[in-house]
DNA sequence: TTAATTTTGGACCAGATAGTCCAAAAACAT
DNA sequence: ATGTTTTTGGACTATCTGGTCCAAAATTAA
């Protein structure tokens, strides 16, 4: 047996001999992203996320090693997925691309289930500094886009005001998670106009 | 056997024969209340628990029922705290009630844990209608008394204002769980000026 | 002292948990 | 067809989970 023989999560077999794939890899992490969205880390069982991903438990430990290593796949892919989205939003706004933005934040995914990142940045982050350093570089990324939609004489005061608006829409998730009804949270979120108006 | 033989909970012996108890329920609650805070609820193991209380699983099942039970009890103990610090806070802030509320935000119990109860609204809310609605009426409470420390002509407003003043504050408990360096945070809060300012 | 009443320690339980292992199946290369 | 390589199903394990149970200890009232 060659040094390669044992690797998780990076099979891949494109080509080769040996029984191929049953399931899509990509769509797989897709649905255990859902779950780990809906339930959390912790109440995600194994069962759970197989029976989501329809693989067997062979396949689920070969192709992403373990639970949490497929977690932290799962959050990563979330993170670069939604700040692509957000970059997309800003940049098809036009001449109103904080409008544009707000407009998303009104009508987010996920629904009462919140933002995924935010939600394990709640539940991880403290002893997971893994979970915690990808938070960070999350946050920082939309506080840059928002800063960058705002693009006003001073970028350092941008910054400050984007940090501000996110914060606040990052507040609202909460207000969603607690079944505080839409209108009001979209009421709360208006008044974040006047964190970047000057 | 009488019918009150299965109170739980309720128990207290002020007096009558029996062995007292060897431990302050209140204490204990206390004590139960910091490991939900650190940990959340299902990371916290009854082991934990009673580790944490001193208590065995007998004295912790006859006294506070189940961990649920006992859960609810110290949300809402938390609940019930926190909302009085918070009217202390702006009855002694004086002229400046809302500086002084914060202040008070700026430097928050718990640190890097974050608002337990927006931590478990977080967790729980969408899965346990009991949280959702103590968080529903813990955000309103917060958002009275605010309202109440601006105190402007247009008392409609005020709530508005409020309410996103709260909200930014509860997102940047977010930026703290990921390690966000305090004076960034504390920067971000200032901003909330410009949401309660007309 | 004795009877009544309550707490306490710790053994115990059934079920769930994440993770391992292996023989059989399925594909490819020759 | 044959050998090689990989995936697959599912049985299996050790550990942890919340919760129960009971006999012994500790206290008060009589």
């Amino acid at each position: 047996m060659s040094e390669g023989t044992l690797i998780i999560g990076g099979n891949k077999s494109p080509a080769g001999p040996g029984r191929p794939r049953s399931f899509d890899e990509a769509e797989a992490l897709e649905k255990a992203l859902c779950v780990f969205w809906h339930k959390g880390y912790e109440t995600a069982s194994v069962d759970d996320l197989t029976e989501a991903m329809g693989l067997s438990r062979s396949s689920f430990y070969g192709t992403f090693g373990n639970k949490q290593a497929l977690f932290h796949k799962a959050l990563s892919h979330y993170s670069r997925r939604g700040l692509k989205t957000l970059r997309d939003v800003a940049n098809a706004g036009g001449d109103d691309p904080v409008g544009a933005i707000m407009e998303a934040l009104a009508n987010p995914q996920g629904g009462r289930d919140g933002c995924m990142l935010i939600n394990c940045l709640t539940e991880l982050a403290p002893h997971d500094e893994e979970v915690a350093a990808l938070g960070r570089h999350h946050l920082e990324s939309i506080d840059e886009i928002i800063a960058r939609a705002l693009k006003p004489s001073d970028p350092g005061q941008a910054l400050v005001k984007a940090r501000a608006f996110a914060s606040l829409a990052i507040g609202t998730l909460a207000l969603r998670k607690a079944g505080v009804p839409a209108d009001q949270i979209s009421q709360t979120l208006k008044q974040a106009r006047s964190v970047i108006t000057p």
